[in-house]
DNA sequence: TTGACAACCTTACGGCGTAAGCGTACCTTA
DNA sequence: TAAGGTACGCTTACGCCGTAAGGTTGTCAA
């Protein structure tokens, strides 16, 4: 029990305050002190529930995989499965655009990490892709998934008018862009006809489903 | 001229050597110091040639960009112009792994970063794609191969020696994995057999190739 | 000769991750 | 009830980080 009354402090609490943080834009700036602070406490008291930042990060994505819709192995149709998996995983991946990089990268793969991979293996094996097919189509579809969910982080608008109004800038900021035409077109098209993110992503993906079969 | 001698320093030198620190492995930790103490510097004299870090870091990725090949627009074989391209991007990001993360995340674009996005949008439509269509192929084939790199970096092993060696440590750690036989059977699988990143890649390749069409 | 300027310097500030160790409230066991 | 152990919060301190402020010095143009 706790003392003096407060609620106790526990790895789930300091993940959670973390998450927000990182979520609320401040990733890159994401320390343990301000953590701490988040949850009540000060620094040094974090290191009794996580091992150090590290640890910390850990624990953030296994959250992040855990959020992810995997697909179920024996799936009926197993395109519509995986269609909906990559769907889920650029939502999710759009909520926590800090994890984009972190995803793979863990050394300590957590226990929801582990389930969802087991998961999209199971899929693609019994869908009847052999061991070799069902490695080559989880790579494909998982470089798609997170290069997409990349460019998608690193464009800093939301709406279509805040699009224009950043290509406006882009290009006033550059001196001649008369060397570029192909790229004078892009950015004066996508300044009036806006930029879909969702389509976008989309078309990639019937792409490649449409290149993998068992 | 120089003062006492000493060859000047310049925006040049100050890029070159932390392009060298950070293609040692060392980006993460990559200081202001540091590439001072490798010029031979303190470290606020840096800022007489950079801005700031950031500005650093822009330095860096326009390097790294002007290292791509570019495609050329009109090239007679344009399907294979983007399977040179995509293989050079590959080359380029496993040369600087640092890279893969921040090519198209900075916020002032450089001149070979301009120079080699023009390039692409031009293969792509002298070969007969239309505006929209040149933008989708595009997307689909950049988000596949910084999503590819962004894999191939997270992997802490090179050789096959290496990567069972890994993940046998890998298993150890994790105390039950009956929960997830399907893992099991890649990890065994890739113990044995090894696993190749250039084959990998050229799978996805292939198969998102076939799919664009004018 | 003078004065401007560029390039390198020192110093200092606030923030970072975390090692070391202290204090106190609680639980277990005798 | 008393004694000892343990869990969990705390303070302090170290060596890093990016960079603001401003000093020094060597080289030029006038």
């Amino acid at each position: 029990m706790s003392p003096r009354g407060r609620e106790p402090l526990t790895r789930e609490r300091v993940l959670g305050a973390a998450l927000e943080l990182a979520d609320g834009g401040g990733f890159e700036s994401l320390s343990m002190r301000k953590v701490a602070a988040a949850v009540g406490v000060e620094a040094m008291s974090l290191y009794n529930h996580v091992a150090n930042k590290e640890d910390l990060l850990d624990g953030l994505v296994d959250i992040v995989f855990g959020e992810l819709e995997a697909p179920e192995p024996g799936a009926a149709d197993w395109k519509d499965a995986l269609r909906r998996r990559a769907h889920s995983m650029r939502d999710v991946l759009n909520r926590h655009r800090w994890a984009v990089g972190l995803m793979e990268s863990r050394v300590a793969p957590g226990p929801e990490n582990l389930r969802f991979h087991n998961a999209t293996m199971g899929c693609l094996r019994e869908a009847g892709f052999g061991f070799r097919e069902a490695v080559h189509a989880s790579s494909v579809l998982d470089a798609y998934i997170y290069g997409f969910a990349l460019q998608e982080r690193s464009l800093p608008f939301d709406t279509p008018e805040e699009h224009g109004a950043v290509i406006e800038v882009k290009q006033a900021a550059i001196p001649d862009m008369t060397p570029f035409p192909y790229l004078v077109e892009v950015m004066t098209e996508m300044a009036t006809a806006g930029y879909d993110y969702a389509t976008e992503f989309a078309f990639g993906l019937e792409l490649i489903l449409a290149g993998l079969e068992p």
